[in-house]
DNA sequence: CCAGACGTTGTT
DNA sequence: GTCTGG
DNA sequence: CCAGACGTTGTT
DNA sequence: GTCTGG
């Protein structure tokens, strides 16, 4: 499981646009990718939610440097409780991470196939995230980095891999945000919904190859 | 004891 | 920070 | 986009 | 400096 991207109201795939707060320059992405800074919602402080600029992949805040996260970029949700780079988050720091779809690719090597997947009755939805802030040792300022809970693929997401990302479902958001380890438990389960899936351009989600800003037909 | 890991997936 | 492996 | 690599051989 | 990988 990797990449999310956001589409338009017809169903193709779009750049999505978001001002970053250190420069306030807008940057426009394809596709998300670790290391990327993109958007998650948390609890707020003073009540409610907040939503939250985070770099993807999840840097413990006892690590030496940022390179640790690069490889947490998913935690299982089966394991989530005893990694010690994710159990601290799991107890306090959870978050929603918004997407409107993802892909996932299937085939041998060299020929691999991507598809995108999305769900028919939910344009936009929300995986179950972790979130953890990072302090250099140097004294710099903080990064705030989080990561995405995987499970068991459902009878859809089996047919292209053998993992998926823990989508939950609306009525539960505020649950994963504030409950007890307890009551989070049993949500991180596979999506119980339908979903779809099409085959996309190999370059999508690859700005640098002047990515096709359609999927392909079926 | 101390050094080293601490993670998931497997594409472009 | 804490656990594991050597 | 941006961080990180940029390389090959292989025994003292 | 430029390409690649995430």
């Amino acid at each position: 499981m990797c990449s999310r991207y956001f589409l338009d109201d017809d169903g193709n795939i779009i750049s999505y646009t978001f001002r970053v707060p250190v420069d306030d320059r807008v940057k426009r992405r394809y596709n998300i990718a670790p290391t990327n800074v993109s958007p998650v919602i948390r609890a707020a402080p003073e009540g409610g939610r907040a939503l939250a600029m985070l770099r993807w992949g999840l840097v413990p805040y006892w690590a030496d440097d940022l390179k640790v996260g690069t490889r947490a970029i998913n935690a299982r949700s089966e394991t989530v409780e005893q990694k010690p780079t994710f159990r601290e988050a799991f107890k306090t720091r959870r978050c929603l991470v918004p997407a409107t779809g993802y892909f996932e690719w299937k085939g041998d090597p060299g020929h691999k196939q991507p598809f995108a997947f999305t769900l028919p009755d939910r344009p936009m939805f929300a995986f179950a995230g972790l979130w953890e802030r990072w302090k250099p040792r140097d004294g710099g300022d903080p990064v705030e980095t989080y990561t995405i809970l995987t499970t068991e693929p459902n009878a859809y997401a089996a047919t292209i891999h053998d993992r998926m990302p823990v989508i939950l479902a609306e009525g539960d958001y505020d649950r994963w945000l504030s409950g007890t380890v307890a009551e989070v438990r049993p949500l991180m389960r596979p999506y119980a919904n339908e979903m779809g899936a099409r085959t996309v351009s190999k370059l999508v989600g690859n700005p640098r190859n002047d990515v096709p800003e359609v999927l392909l037909p079926d």
